[in-house]
DNA sequence: CGCACGATTGCACGTAACACGCAAGACTCT
DNA sequence: AGAGTCTTGCGTGTTACGTGCAATCGTGCG
């Protein structure tokens, strides 16, 4: 009998959780699994159904979640759009040059694209693309391209830094080394004239280096905020010609240091 | 409401839709409005609440809607990324299989996923777990987990096949030749208990085969409406002990073949 | 043109889940 | 320790659900 209101019932039997906790522990499982079930609930937690309902109706009152029939669901489904967030800046900027840079791409052209919100603008104007190869390093233009039929999407291997949506690590480096391509697209989080690009890791830098390294032409997209910007402390150098595609908010004093470069090309969109 | 066909309001009798449009009627109503109810449903568009019921677990079948107690309510958590509608079907038997799967994962494991829907609800339920290491080809699978902080996830090269959204050929291998993992899940399009796993590729069959030797245990996720199937001329044997998970719906004719085999054991969720 | 077949619908029935009230145990605060 | 409050389990009546069955509609085929 469940009835047992006892707790010796057994000696394995583990404290009964408080309401408090039993319902936000509920609300954690129904926001993890996205479904529950009143009777599993019920077992698992070892109260009757009816407390279970009870609960349910409390946590629907709250619009935490909702009911379905013998259980319920996540209702707040609408919370999840973190990716988009902290993107949203400079949106405009990054995506004119991701539109410049895609003009830049020709039939038959084989690409690589580094992580990053610039470069996943930039995979959005190849969805169309045919004739078209993309090697990319970064979730986001994984998920621009992944339903683009016309373009041939080859993704390299790592571990996923989920702050940068981005693979890394030693299998990145060993898929890239077995690739190169027409043109490499490669995004920043810093930009220095002189010491090249600024990342949070050196896992970053390292695959970035890599990745300049293995095409015939090289740019770097970098909107005007992270022109000048050495917000992290590990950086990829750039010695080899490329060229440096922002923003027209750029200013004088920080376009110079990059015009002054023999073999940078600074274009502004 | 676009149902009336016919200007001429007439005495009040418009023109019955076909159960088609009804329901897509009524899916769109869902999609706009959050939230349905069966009686208001029956009454509006003239039919039995019965009629309503059916057409409302005919949407849930396909992942459209979700039911709740009178009523039914938009379901799109995950479904609303992607055109993905060809996986709406079994959604309830795919997501059963996905939990159990995820039970069987403890702490400290590592394991390998293989590409497609259910081992994308598994990976779903794998969202709020922590020291946890998962490898994996499949999109499906990086997008449930690419905010999962807790989990370690490292992905496959390869070119991606857009009709499976999933990597493969020669760069998947060789980053998986330097992985190995406890537990290895995989999906099938068809599953036959003398060949193995059937797929429209030999690329995919020899991917799975290789990512069948990678792990200590081995799982195959498919549902009911897999088994005994050979929709595709491409397979992958299965010479070691493994582990079938699919859901109650299956026959005992289904099973029978797969439990007459010494080394695979058969569970039923 | 008519017939036969499948799809769809309404109805009826049994089943499952739900809401509510009540009483007893558990917790808290003074 | 005692009183008050909260919580729980159980019982009852209500509502919604799902399915089988027969009638109807629509459609394609001979």
């Amino acid at each position: 009998m469940g009835a047992a209101m006892s707790q010796e019932a057994g000696v394995e039997e583990r404290r009964r959780l408080r309401a408090g906790d039993r319902r936000e522990l509920i609300a954690r499982m129904i926001q993890t699994d996205g479904t529950v079930v009143v009777e599993e609930l019920a077992r698992s937690l070892e109260v009757t159904p009816s407390t279970i309902r009870r609960d349910l109706a409390l946590l629907t009152e709250q619009g935490v979640i909702a009911r379905t029939y013998g259980g319920a669901m996540s209702a707040g489904h609408t919370v999840e759009p973190t990716l988009g967030q902290r993107s949203g800046l400079a949106v405009a900027e990054k995506d004119r040059i991701g539109r410049w840079a895609a003009a830049r791409i020709g039939p038959g052209d084989t690409v690589i694209l580094d992580a990053g919100t610039t470069t996943g603008r930039l995979a959005h104007h190849l969805r169309a693309r045919t004739d078209l190869t993309v090697i990319t390093s970064g979730l986001t233009t994984l998920r621009e391209l992944a339903e683009a039929d016309g373009v041939e999407l080859i993704t390299l291997a790592g571990t996923l830094r989920h702050v940068s949506q981005g693979f890394v690590g030693p299998l990145a480096e060993l898929t890239l080394s077995r690739l190169t391509a027409d043109k490499v697209f490669l995004g920043a989080d810093g930009l220095d004239a002189r010491r090249g690009i600024c990342e949070a890791s050196l896992q970053q830098t390292s695959l970035k280096e890599m990745m300049a390294d293995r095409g015939k032409e090289l740019y770097v997209l970098a909107d005007s905020s992270k022109l000048g910007q050495s917000p992290f402390t590990a950086w990829a150098p750039l010695d080899r010609p490329w060229a440096l595609v922002t923003d027209s908010g750029a200013t004088d004093d920080q376009l110079g240091p990059f015009r002054a470069l023999p073999d940078v090309e600074v274009i502004t969109v």
